[in-house]
RNA sequence: GGUCCCGUGGUGUAGUUGGCCUAACACACGGCCCUGUCAAGGCUGAGAUCGCCGGUUCGAAUCCGGUCGGGACCGCCA
């Protein structure tokens, strides 16, 4: 629980306090109001007497003539204030200092020869002023706004989001944001899609991410749940003979953030009735590839997206997010592993286990401290250990030669394919762990070569998912995508024989190591849902509970139909370059969940919780 | 719930094998000078008891413990 959050320190300095004197000017007079932006001004327009307003960008005071780079959203325009021909008060000019918010009008001219700003789109022409107005002064900004190479500290951007999102590169993401998002509805609407809004109050369901809780007023002791996705919903408006509906929408889930998760975030959610598996690929398919063609610089890998079984990715990447933008594939060495003297890998096959490897090209004279890095960090993922054996023309170095035997360690190297130079790693543990493992070394080590190219976008289809999987805490069956994916038609009967065989027609988008969506085609009827429910360990009544809504809806006549959820704060962070979906949402919260702009969440009033007929059961902090 | 990393003027950093730190530098901020800059320039000034609390020590920004804040990850995320 967090205590008291802390405000950080009060943060302008406002040493001198010159800005209380300056007078400010209500923006009532037409005459002051900008009949350009600070993006638009060219040669063509020379001569023309224009308003701008805007904030300052940097101000450049020679004593006499200033220089005011003025910004806004469009761009930053040159102002020159000469004291000869400037009307305003010159006490007013001097006091002007960064991000005030200016009024300034006057004749656009060419720049004197030599001094054309080429890295400017208006840097061939200024404004030369003939009058000025302070619609606003302002504080010395907490941090630089108008240096794009600083790494300002993210607690402080976030505090200030306000600011943050005056920056070249926020403004830009924001740009992207509304231009993609701009894109999939005209997509959306030319396939033939109705975009129709569903409740964000709405039921709890127990299956799935903690769900976000609001009480009811009028019902005392009960509660809506905000949505974790529309997905009952846009099933039921494919019942309702809505056909292809789609919606931008947010969604909600009560887990702890990370770079690629926020507590709430945006999903083009799409469903689409009487359609197979491809049908709703190709649909996402062609989307994402306009997208990518119009609204990025980065090249797409491989066209058609290429498919990739889970099990194949898996095999390959230990994941099912795999980075196909580089090779460096995993290799399962468990045989080899198995006939040799090292008791580790020979009890961990025994177990059930699995030895694989990856191959870390020209690592091979990485020091001792380096390849440290690479154990701790298998460790920090649950590996016992980690091996390593470096090649080079001598021969193969190992902390675990002597236990493996020169021979089987150059047998285990081969089967990885490492070449003198190369260091090999591996991992012997239970699958999920090997795997997981791996996974991660292998994208550690795309990152240490620089093997993953910010220029290319790798997509891929991952399919033939399980339709369960065993969860081991609760000794049962559970979904691996939703309650509601269907499986392959010829694997229906396995639901019941066999349920860890049973394939699903479940597919994901992945891109460059990231998931950005996800979906299936439904099991529409009753039978099968009955069937998939109770293979969980539901009973009947429990599924009545659960989803009998949606089996009585389904009783009255469903398409078969099937549908998609795309991530959109990650698709817009690939294509913006980001690490993290903060930097493509304006006001994200923390990694706790807090915003720390408006210090949500926060406590409320007795009064509040008594309307809504709560009590609390410990004292709050503070 | 857990693991790891980080915390020094407004911002970003240096200093962190304890002592020459009375804490340095850049930007920002205040004052003065300067008529063609575009990261303008010159001179000058103010601003941090080193997140907080406690401990070790003759001596702590530096070592130890705790705590708060931030980040990456695990768990969690149908």
């Amino acid at each position: 629980m967090r205590a008291s959050v802390q405000r950080s320190k009060s943060g302008c300095p406002d040493h001198g306090q010159p800005n209380s004197k300056i007078e400010e000017h209500t923006f009532v007079s037409a005459q002051w109001k900008r009949t350009h932006t600070c993006g638009e001004l060219r040669a063509s327009d020379v001569a023309q007497t224009v308003t701008l307003n805007g904030w300052v960008h940097r101000r450049r005071d020679h004593g006499g003539v200033v220089f005011i780079d003025l910004r806004d959203r469009y761009g930053i325009t040159q102002v020159v204030i000469d004291p000869q021909t400037m009307q305003a008060d010159q006490g007013a000019v001097a006091s002007v200092r960064n991000e005030f918010v200016l009024s300034l009008t006057g004749a656009v001219q060419t720049r004197p020869d030599g001094t054309r700003n080429p890295n400017l789109p208006t840097g061939d022409v200024e404004v030369h002023a003939a009058g000025m107005r302070i619609l606003s002064v302002t504080k010395t900004p907490p941090f630089d706004l108008n240096n794009p190479d600083l790494e300002v500290d993210e607690a402080i951007r976030l505090r200030y989001r306000y600011l943050d999102l005056r920056r070249a590169e926020m403004q830009q993401n924001m740009a992207l944001r509304h231009r993609l998002i701009k894109a999939v509805r005209d997509y959306m609407d030319a396939e033939g899609f109705w975009e129709i809004e569903t409740p964000i109050l709405l039921k709890s369901t127990p299956e799935g991410a903690r769900d976000y809780l609001v009480p009811s007023r009028v019902h005392g002791g009960n509660f809506y749940a905000l949505p974790q996705s529309p997905q009952q919903l846009k099933q039921l408006l494919m019942v309702s003979g809505m056909d292809r509906y789609f919606q931008i929408a947010r969604c909600f889930r009560d887990e702890d953030p990370r770079a690629d998760r926020q507590p709430e975030f945006t999903q083009l959610d799409i469903e689409m009735a009487f359609v197979e598996r491809d049908d709703v690929m190709d649909v996402i398919e062609r989307l994402y590839l306009q997208l990518a063609d119009t609204l990025s610089d980065k090249t797409v890998q491989t066209r058609p997206i290429p498919r990739i079984p889970f099990a194949e990715a898996m095999e390959k990447y230990g994941c099912d997010t795999p980075d196909l933008r580089f090779g460096l594939e995993l290799v399962d060495v468990s045989d080899l592993a198995q006939n040799t003297e090292f008791r580790v890998f020979k009890d961990v096959v025994a177990k059930g286990g699995i030895v694989k490897g990856v191959r870390a090209p020209g690592c091979g004279d990485y020091s001792r401290k380096q390849v440290d890095e690479f154990t701790t960090l298998a460790r920090s993922l649950g590996a016992k250990g980690l091996v390593s054996i470096a090649v080079d023309d001598e021969g193969l170095r190992s902390p675990v030669l002597q236990h493996l035997g020169e021979a089987a360690a150059s047998r285990i190297a081969g089967a990885l394919e490492a070449e003198p130079g190369d260091l090999a790693l591996i991992v012997a543990d239970q699958p999920d762990v090997t795997n997981a493992v791996l996974a991660r070394l292998r994208l550690e080590i795309g990152d240490r070569l620089g093997l993953r190219d910010p220029n290319t976008l790798a997509f891929c289809w991952l399919v033939d998912f399980p339709l369960f999987e065993w969860d081991e805490d609760e000794s049962r069956w559970s979904f691996v995508h939703n309650p509601f994916c269907g499986p392959f038609p010829e694997d229906e009967d396995l639901v019941e024989s066999d349920p860890g065989s049973a394939r699903s027609l479940q597919y994901d988008l992945v891109c460059n190591g990231w998931e950005i969506g996800g979906g299936s085609v439904r099991a529409h009827k009753r039978d099968l849902l009955e069937k998939i429910w109770l293979t969980m360990g539901f009973t009947p009544d429990q599924i009545d509970e659960q989803i009998g809504h949606m089996l009585e809806a389904f009783s009255f006549g469903v398409p078969p139909h099937g549908g998609i959820a795309m991530g959109l704060d990650r698709t817009i962070a690939i294509f913006a370059d980001e690490d993290s979906i903060r930097q493509v949402i304006a006001f994200p919260k923390n990694q706790q969940a807090v915003d720390l702009m408006t210090q949500a969440p926060s406590p409320v009033s007795d009064a509040q919780l008594e309307e809504v007929h709560l009590a609390l059961r410990a004292k709050r902090e503070e």
